[in-house]
DNA sequence: CACACGATTGTCT
DNA sequence: GACAATCGTGTGT
């Protein structure tokens, strides 16, 4: 689950239902023709939050997997909200639970997650942090949502069956794994 | 310096 | 299902 600290709003919580993977030879992925300023999270250490704007009003976010030099990143997709859901759903402008966190703009947005907390450091926990769920029973993988190129890799991951990922094609999932309890 | 476009969302038909 | 909103970023001149 993602936390995030708010001073004097507490905490937000949502666990981690759908994510995406992108690698550096990966033509989907930011980091695919080098680095760049905007990219230059996803080249550092694993464990930090890169967080990138996009259509002019939208921020998502990934959590950085790779070795410095290596730009990995897992982008988070959905979440279903566990704690600070007021909070969340007066940041999202009053919407039902199920649109808080169900796509990766609008999970920022219920985060208040903008560029100002790209390079946080996760592991330190600060302002926002990762902690240890329930794992998922199945997690059903497909192609990538909104990219052009890169459809050949199958790094789109979900809860099978969890109402809180995006809207995005679930019918699109190839494949389903279940983990061993 | 100009310009095309995006790891999206919300609204309207 | 179609489309507007809205601007930072990367690329090319």
């Amino acid at each position: 689950m993602l936390v995030r600290s708010i001073p004097s709003l507490g905490r937000i919580a949502a666990k981690i239902v759908e994510t995406e993977a992108y690698e550096p030879s990966d033509p989907a992925s930011h980091s695919f023709r080098g680095r760049t300023p905007r990219n230059a999270t996803m080249f550092g250490p694993p464990g930090r939050l890169y967080v990138y704007f996009t259509y002019g009003m939208h921020f998502c976010m990934n959590v950085v997997t790779g070795p410095s030099g290596h730009a990995s990143a897992v982008l988070l997709r959905a979440g279903r909200p566990l704690e600070g859901i007021e909070e969340m759903a007066r940041r999202r402008g009053g919407r039902s639970i199920t649109e808080l966190c169900s796509g990766p703009a609008r999970w920022c947005q219920a985060f208040g997650i903008d560029r100002e907390l790209d390079g946080e450091d996760l592991v330190r926990g600060g302002a926002v942090w990762i902690e240890r769920a329930e794992p998922p029973a199945a997690v059903a993988s497909g192609p990538r949502v909104g990219i052009r190129v890169g459809r050949d890799r199958e790094w789109r991951f979900r809860v099978l069956d969890d109402p809180f990922v995006s809207k995005a094609r679930p019918a699109s999932d190839r494949r389903v794994r279940r983990p061993k309890p």
